[in-house]
DNA sequence: CCTATGTTACCTACCGGTCGGTAGGGCGTT
DNA sequence: AACGCCCTACCGACCGGTAGGTAACATAGG
């Protein structure tokens, strides 16, 4: 690491392992997922791979660090610039939302799911970035709150809101639903900030203006459908 | 099992292996805890366990079974006689981030957790469990809307919104925060279902009946304080 | 009353296999 | 010659799960 500009594929190799690493750990979990088999998805052998990380728990907190790095620069940068503290929030969750459906950096869904892996100061670090983006959004969300451009909340509170609703998505989008990603952004862009009808009367910003938009009624994106019962029932033992 | 009336404690040993295991796995996840553990946290030998249960899939989908019953109970049945649809969903909000915050069911936080972690014919039947509980949600929503008494916004994107903030708590709260459990379910109540004022005409209508929790400085409820950078940072490799 | 017979609830001891991780060597490139 | 890269071979510990035995207790027959 002296300096640029090594052989074609300098780090290159590393990346790899981080992604390919992250579609294993993302499919079967950290714990689940054995070294042996994220060398052989590599096409190496164990002591191969190891010669590349240090040891599982520093891979994983090299990939989630990877796919902060992913989110920073798909999301975070994306919108930071915005100046009206609503539109900011409505594009954010947008990008967030399709960052997720998408699938392309499965690193970011690892952070979702193994947020209590880590241990120590690994985990104080990736709680640390993770912490950066909760105060943009309750940034945001106070400065939308106390110009009236939202209904007044807690900005803790609308910041985890918000959070929840983005993040969740990953644990019951499946691509092939009856709703697209982009129509869940827009939908639930549209259900914590209300499109505004500008200058309702005049001058005054509050939610007198709030108007809706035409949308469609039925159901049914996700999850299972219903199958005979297995081994054991509720309540009696085995 | 040939008749009723048995020993004092019936089931009672399998409901405390049950509930004994759930706080472990809670804790470790279901991957990350050993029979063994289980074992000794029951304060028994691996075989004695072995004598209770039939293997360790099996018995996640107990602690699962047993965590949907809770639920079932304390939330559900609580709030389906409620006639207005916002008012149950509302109430059902309410109980359901009571239900997650006081953490009295460990099995229930698993099943949020461990959503991908059963296979088959268990996971399909845990899944329809779960999918009673969002078909119930989306009729709410749709009534809701058809009443007009919320925005009108696609049943599915209302439920999983509904979900995403209440149940991502698990993932972010902490008893001895700044917000307590009741003051965060006020405000996601009040952020997706904000109290109507009956026939406002003047000043700004939506606002007048909320009030935001005084703010202390900071933001203090989630997460972990920064930390001097552990062994790699961002994209090095280590 | 005292055995015979099950049944329940656990134990010790062990199974084959896999876990995360390492020592040391070969080999191609510079 | 030296280095990066990856291999074979192996480590001790632990994994989920089982075989087989035993102490405790309940019931039934005599």
């Amino acid at each position: 690491m002296t300096h640029s500009g090594r052989k074609p594929d300098e780090g290159e190799r590393y990346r790899a392992i981080l992604e390919t690493s992250a579609r294993l750990i993302c499919e079967r979990g950290y714990e689940g997922t054995s070294m042996q088999e994220i060398a052989a998805a590599c096409r190496m052998t164990k002591a191969g791979l190891y010669h590349h990380i240090q040891n599982k728990e520093q891979l994983l907190f090299a990939i989630m660090n990877y796919g902060m790095d992913v989110f920073e620069e798909q999301v975070l940068s994306r919108v930071q610039g915005i100046e009206d503290p609503v539109e900011r929030l409505r594009a954010c969750m947008r990008h967030n939302i399709l960052l997720v459906t998408r699938g392309w950096s499965k690193e970011v869904i690892i952070i979702l799911h193994e947020h209590a892996t880590l241990t120590g100061e690994a985990r104080a670090f990736i709680d640390a970035r993770k912490k950066k983006y909760v105060d943009f959004l309750e940034e945001a969300f106070a400065q939308a709150s106390a110009a009236g451009r939202i209904r007044p909340v807690d900005p803790t509170i609308g910041a985890f809101s918000f959070l929840g609703m983005v993040l969740w998505v990953y644990k019951w989008f499946k691509p092939d639903g009856r709703l697209s990603d982009e129509q869940i952004a827009d939908g639930m862009v549209d259900m914590l900030f209300p499109p505004v009808v500008a200058a309702a009367t005049e001058g005054q910003p509050g939610t007198s203006s709030l108007r809706v938009v035409p949308r469609a009624t039925g159901t049914g994106a996700a999850d299972a459908a219903s199958v005979a019962v297995p081994g054991a029932a509720s309540k009696e033992k085995p």
